[in-house]
DNA sequence: TTGTAGGCGTTATCAG
DNA sequence: CTGATAACGCCTACAA
């Protein structure tokens, strides 16, 4: 029997020699290394950053540390990345870039390494998934334009490869259809979710015989790239043109762009992402979940009747 | 002696059967993780993570991984993540929070981990430093209100113990006596480089009997802040009041905003970490460097010459 | 030149 | 219950 007295004795001289436990080692003999890999396609990106610290503060209450990716949209990167972090053996991967290729299916599998994606989906993997509900968003979005009278509602859609995208623009079409308003594939414009990107599919929309009264994008960066090109063109929002995003992000609530947009609650996502994870790592055998979460429509100044034609 | 044929064949059979060598096994032995620690304040905010993802891209090109880490401008918190980071022997430290605790320095000492500031200093580390030249920015700002013809000027301070929110405070006040105006401590704002404190502060400004023709802001932030604070009020920006920022972040160049400020190079800040910090790692016997970006006066709508008095 | 044993710092197991 | 020992997978030194 050890003593109350001899423990703290000990705990003593640990704390006064300075012993700390390697972790190194510690991994290596249990083949966990208490660490989880975030890979994304752009960390730089409010979007990502939001998510990422998020997810940083749930891992590091239970004890976890995140380890960064960046894949800055390359597969080549993407690949070595995964391949890395299994490398370092971490206990779980979220994933929240683009598209993975055979070879990291297979890789991931083999470690068997649990993993959750954040508004991205593969199926070829046995993962949980967390995101917006972006068919819902959308709908809020078309309803508000066309209740209040548009009829010509430009869309600029983001990369097409990513599954919000993709929903975001099918329902955007959708939408019309229900209203009875045909669509004009002239009114759809290409972007990247890049601000850049919004502002020149804009001023295509503007150089139209016929322009759109509203433009919807599909994310808050392109839109505020569309308020730009409006600028330009000495158009006033929401005067001349209306205007919607997707996302909130924090600029959009600034008086100077009063964006009309639907909220994407990024650190939820992020915080469901971590959670996710982190119980999948001690329950590898649950079935996998899905996560989708509820949007909010967020009314500003960006977005009025539109203008009666003469 | 190995033939050329040999050593392809058993790398193609390390290929096949998907032989991968274990990190933490190679670390252990080694003593080296081939990892490098970031810590940040806040890494949610487009300027850590800005700098961060350079980080990541240099540090990825040279085969090290990034560890994350975000004390959410937590004392505690910080100190058990530099703790966490040097139990996990990551080979360098790029800190970029706030001011560290003596016991700290000593376990950072005590490992001899190399360490790199970024934007910040501390004296009692034998470190490498990069930053923006915030009294040359100040100065930019400074000179260019008065020049226009400014002489209230105010001023929205960032917190208080960051060295650069310090030099851009003193820088201001300088730049005051230089000129002659005498300084009045009304028209000094405090702040804590998020948006509704430089709104805030901003508003308390507005109150004054005689209220300032100008406002620079520590950060652009801030800037945004007191933009606001000028639309809720039916004050034009620039015909009523001035406003200027520092850091040139993404937003201050749309057409809506058009903030005039001063450009932080965030991702050569965080590019030159990188390199400082794996150069250090080669050769930790080498001298401390401190290595100061000059930043660049960006003039935009926000600034007009001061209003006639009536 | 080629092969092998020892040790990095843990933890788990097993014998005493 | 305590204490010695093996094993995690790699690198390196040393022996053959």
């Amino acid at each position: 029997m050890v003593t109350e007295e001899t423990r703290k004795l000990v705990a003593e001289m640990a704390q006064k020699m300075r012993y700390r436990a390697s972790i190194t080692a510690r991994s290596l003999r249990l083949q966990r290394s208490w660490s989880i890999g975030l890979i994304a396609s752009d960390i730089a990106d409010s979007f990502y950053a939001e998510i990422l610290s998020a997810i940083e503060a749930e891992a590091w209450e239970h004890g976890f540390s995140v380890l960064m990716g960046n894949t800055e949209y390359d597969d080549a990167k993407q690949s070595r990345y995964i391949e890395s972090m299994l490398d370092k053996r971490v206990d779980g991967l979220i994933l929240s870039s683009h598209r993975l290729l055979d070879e990291d299916i297979v890789a991931i599998n083999r470690q068997n390494t649990p993993v959750v994606f954040v508004n991205r989906f593969d199926s070829r993997l046995d993962a949980d998934f967390v995101g917006v509900d972006n068919i819902a968003g959308t709908r809020m979005v078309m309803q508000h334009l066309i209740g209040l009278g548009h009829r010509r509602i430009g869309f600029i859609a983001g990369r097409a490869m990513l599954r919000a995208a993709h929903q975001r623009h099918t329902t955007y079409l959708e939408s019309l259809e229900t209203a009875g308003i045909a669509v004009d594939q002239a009114v759809i414009g290409a972007g990247d979710y890049t601000s850049a990107s919004g502002r020149a599919a804009a001023e295509k929309l503007f150089d139209l015989p016929d322009p759109p009264t509203a433009i919807f994008a599909a994310n808050d960066k392109m839109a505020l790239g569309v308020m730009a090109a409006a600028v330009d063109r000495g158009l006033s929002v929401p005067k001349d043109i209306s205007v919607a995003g997707f996302d909130d992000i924090d600029i959009a609530a600034h008086p100077l762009i009063s964006l009309t947009t639907v909220r994407t609650p990024f650190r939820e996502l992020g915080r469901i992402a971590a959670t996710l994870i982190l119980d999948r790592i001690d329950h590898k055998d649950r079935a996998s979940q899905e996560v989708v979460l509820p949007p909010r429509f967020v009314v500003r100044n960006s977005v009025a009747p539109p203008r009666q034609r003469q």
